[in-house]
RNA sequence: GGGCCCUUAGCUCAGCCGGUAGAGCAACUGACUUUUAAUCAGUAGGUCGAUGGUUCGAAUCCAUCAGGGCUCACCA
């Protein structure tokens, strides 16, 4: 059973409130009293179905949940998150690193619900694509409701806004034109018309548009002169057009996208208002950086993976790096991860005495939708890397043997907790710190000390209690008269465990056992 | 070059509807003959990117500049 801690608001504590999540929903509750409808408040996401879900799909899903708690905290009012994908957008290029790529390459131009799945196991590239989508979010835990470009525009659900983009064609054209390059402008159209006989997106100039009967006139690719309504899926609105459409039919009060976008966004925004709605609230979020600083791009594979993070740390802790920030450009790289990780902890230890605006301004307020869990583990993650550091991964027994040692009150649920941490520590340290590890030579005085530890744990058997084996190591050390024992400690980790710090000595030649330990000893003087 | 965003202690970040700069970690000092990133006590460290302006008063508002990021053909 996971409990959480569970803290009442009022609404002065909302007021208060200055974490970005609430100063967005503030915004937005100035958007909702300009529109005033009744209905649940929209929120919206974007996903592109060309390729999987990523690590920047989470973040826009999180944040975008962070602001829509934050918000219902603030107005009780009911909200939807709407997942929307892309999945009628044209397939532009064979998506590198998919199976069967002759068999797509024969789809270019075609909806990507139209293309079909490389993998075999959906109705079409794009099924698969949203398959992985929700499975993705699923995973999290996020609440949404997952809708599909290509059923809005083949159920008629986009007729209306098609419709209403002929109306105001020419306000449409006038805001995008100026946009355009030369060759561009000569062919625009907002609205793509489905090829009825190739199945592709055309990129087509309209002929003679009618907004009165819905219909549209343009060439096929064939030649032939096409008139056609525009009504279910039979065309299809253009990228910037398209959000705005969207927007407009759905009803969406907010979005966040990517820095990127920050140009097509102020675009949609006047499409919107030419149709006669009103721009959802949001902002732009910055991308983040790699390793060097450097912008993160999928085709470089610089950065790191979202299932590369889950690797070594958990999605709290992910969201976590979400929430801190997100209008700065931050580097997002392994060695962030250990100190995200224990700030995550840190801030849900601190969270149990807060109360007010101070918690609700606490980042785990946000991670978990204003439930953080109770259970904290026993140990944090810099303490179990350290402790892997010195037995080496592969034993989790004795990690957790060392746990019990350390916290004797903790419950099976804090254990179960640390599980989790000590795998993640053991595989972090495999990859980030074990190829990094540096053994020094023992200066003469460590060598006569560890000589001498290592005959007594030895003589000593596996029968001594963790007192003796600790008492043992004072006396090594004693005999050789440190003036502060401290540094024979450093000196016995940096030599034996390649760290300057480690361990309790007798817990862990308990645990670890005496001869096994008086060997690390051992070939730790051989060097 | 135009537009937008960012720049607070060594590091990661908080503070920003104006009222003599904060946290954690790192550093340093001291205590502790038993050390679990030890612990405890304490110290130091920032002209809040720079310069002007508004103000009795600015990290907080405005302007300019610098550095970094994104964007300005096509596609999304």
């Amino acid at each position: 059973m996971s409990a959480y801690q569970i803290k009442n608001f009022t609404s002065d504590d909302a007021g208060d409130a200055k974490s970005w999540p609430f100063q967005e929903a503030r915004n937005l509750i100035k958007r909702m009293e300009k529109v005033k409808h009744n209905g649940p408040v929209v929120f919206e996401t974007g996903y592109g179905p060309s390729g999987p879900p990523h690590i920047g799909t989470f973040g826009e899903v999180a944040r975008t949940t962070m602001v829509r708690r934050a918000f219902e905290l603030l107005t009780g009012r009911e909200t939807r998150l709407i997942a929307f994908s892309d999945d009628m957008d044209g397939m532009r290029k064979v998506p590198p690193h998919v199976p069967n790529q002759e068999l797509l390459a024969g789809y270019l131009q075609m909806p990507l619900t139209v293309v079909p799945d490389p993998w075999g196991s959906h109705a079409s590239f794009a099924h698969h694509n949203n398959a992985k989508l929700r499975a993705f979010l699923d995973q999290f835990g996020f609440d949404y409701e997952f809708v599909s470009s290509t059923d809005c525009y083949r159920e008629g659900k986009f007729d209306e806004t098609l419709i209403r983009v002929m109306e105001r064609y020419e306000a449409v054209m006038e805001i995008m034109l100026p946009t355009l390059g030369e060759e561009r402008r000569a062919s625009y159209s907002p609205i793509l018309p489905i090829s009825p006989t190739t199945g592709r997106v055309l990129y087509v100039p309209m002929l003679e548009i009618d907004a009165a009967k819905g219909e549209v006139v343009y060439q096929d690719e064939d030649g032939q002169k096409i008139r056609t309504s525009v009504r279910g899926g039979a065309a299809k609105l253009q990228w910037k057009v398209d959000w705005a459409g969207r927007w407009h039919a759905l009803g969406v009060d907010y979005e966040m996208s990517g820095e990127d976008l920050t140009e097509s966004v102020r675009l949609s925004n006047r499409i919107v208002m030419a149709l006669g709605g009103e721009p959802p609230a949001g902002f732009n979020y910055q991308l983040f950086l790699d390793e060097q600083g450097k912008k993160i791009s999928k085709t470089k594979g610089n950065g790191i993976a979202i299932e590369e993070w889950l690797t070594y740390a958990s999605p709290q802790s992910l969201s976590l790096y979400m929430f801190q920030n997100p209008k700065a450009a931050k580097k997002l790289y392994f060695d962030v991860i250990p100190k995200i990780a224990d700030e995550y902890w840190a801030h849900l230890e601190k969270y149990a005495e807060q109360d007010g605006a101070k918690a609700l301004d606490n980042p785990v307020w946000h991670i978990h939708e204003g439930k953080p869990p109770t259970v904290l583990p026993p140990a944090n993650f810099a303490m179990l890397l350290n402790l892997v550091s010195a037995c080496g991964a592969g034993e989790e027994a004795t990690l957790r043997g060392f746990i019990k040692k350390y916290r004797p009150g903790a419950s099976a649920e804090e254990l179960a907790a640390a599980d989790e941490l000590i795998t993640f520590a053991g595989r972090y340290f495999e990859k980030f710190i074990k190829p990094n590890k540096t053994f020094r030579p023992p200066d003469a005085r460590e060598q006569a000390a560890l000589a001498m530890l290592s005959a007594r744990l030895k003589e000593m058997g596996e029968a001594g209690s963790e007192d003796d084996y600790q008492t043992a190591v004072f006396d090594a050390g004693k005999a050789q008269n440190y003036e502060n024992i401290r540094d024979w400690f450093k000196g016995l980790y940096e030599v034996v465990f390649g760290q300057p710090a480690g361990p309790r000595m007798g817990p862990f030649t308990k645990i670890y056992g005496a001869a096994a330990t008086a060997k690390l000893i051992d070939d730790a003087l051989m060097h």
